[in-house]
DNA sequence: GTGTTTACCGAACATTCGGTCAGTTGACAA
DNA sequence: TTGTCAACTGACCGAATGTTCGGTAAACAC
């Protein structure tokens, strides 16, 4: 025994792994309904059954890039820099989290906001990303009720609009030029909080 | 003749305007691609075939409501207030017309900011709205140039998020109950151009 | 009444879909 | 050299897909 490293190199063909990472860029081009195994397995460089060697199947693809987006948002759901301190702080440190996670994941949560609950799978993702908003609809209203935003909006319309913020990188963001996720978040959060308009003299 | 009233009550049956009407709201829920014409046939109470007397076939039905999408925002382009004065004034101008818009035909530009380029005819479309895409970059860049707005933020960025934000309306707006359209677009304007924050004393 | 048009149905079409399975290949251990 | 096994191929399945087509019932024109 102890012939075999325990991160043996692979010499040739694929994993789970892989096929989900090249799976998802392919779900992301073409849309998940959009996408058939035939495509899948042109792009891996093998036939349709390969595929089903190293993974059970279409949804089982899907639902563990969902899993995959979904964990990341919620580990920072339980971060204690979300839960104690002025709300106003907590938001930004959440606002702040989730571009990283959101370009960290950038694919898998990029799947995740085009989820529109076609299946078991797609619901259950579905009803784990309100849970999500929820939270932060909560985190803007405390923020709001602490006088730390201003009172003449909705909280809840507030929310909406920030996280569309937010969310639409996934539509625009390219990791290879542009941006760090930080020049991101700083960017946001100045546009938000402190506004675009410079003031007339 | 004249015994036909030229705008005919039409005592049963579909036209080409309610079959793409209920199509886009399929379309809208289970996606494009995720929809069959079974499911259209079902959501219109007809069998399959008969949304074929109506309309050549699927892909038509999208290009049709794309087209709605794109004429209305191209329609705000051309329009005199959006090409003469200060250009923060101009962007203002467009932020609540793209608003108003995306609330009027709400179904038609939800459909268009979810093509990925699948077919010639998504192709087509994704073309036309990065047109439009470009114009508003360029209009953020000259209020940038103008000094109407921040200095330390990139114009590219802005435009992104901005109307990352706008686009979001149709995620998560629902015209029956909540706010108006210039509801919205006061909100998010305040947001964007005079920050979220109060000012700490 | 008769003929025509409108709006549809039911059956079938070729193709593509996700998925299965028996068998092959080639690297490695002994 | 032989045997093992991970990784894969190619042929195939039943179901679903978008679309076509011959027929038809009801409303209309005359």
């Amino acid at each position: 025994m102890a012939t075999q490293n325990p991160a043996r190199p692979r010499r040739r063909g694929h994993d789970p792994e892989s096929v989900l990472s090249i799976a998802v860029s392919v779900f992301n081009e073409r849309g998940y309904d959009g996408t058939s195994m035939e495509d899948l397995a042109r792009a891996l460089g093998v036939t349709k059954s390969a595929i089903y060697y190293h993974v059970p199947g279409k949804e089982q693809l899907l639902a563990r890039a969902l899993d995959r987006a979904l964990d990341g948002l919620f580990a920072m759901v339980t971060d204690p820099r979300a839960a104690a301190g002025p709300a106003i702080d907590r938001l930004e440190f959440v606002v702040r989290q989730s571009v990283r996670i959101l370009v960290d994941r950038l694919p898998y949560v990029t799947l995740l906001l085009r989820v529109r609950g076609n299946s078991a799978t797609e619901q259950a993702a579905l009803e784990r990303r309100r849970e999500f908003d929820r939270f932060i609809a909560h985190l803007v209203k405390q923020a709001a009720a602490e006088g730390s935003i201003r009172a003449d909006v909705d909280p809840a319309l507030v929310t909406r609009l920030l996280f569309g913020a937010v969310n639409s990188i996934t539509e625009w963001y390219h990791p290879s030029r542009g941006a760090t996720a930080d020049d991101l978040a700083n960017t946001l959060l100045t546009i938000t909080l402190d506004g675009l308009r410079t003031p007339t003299p």
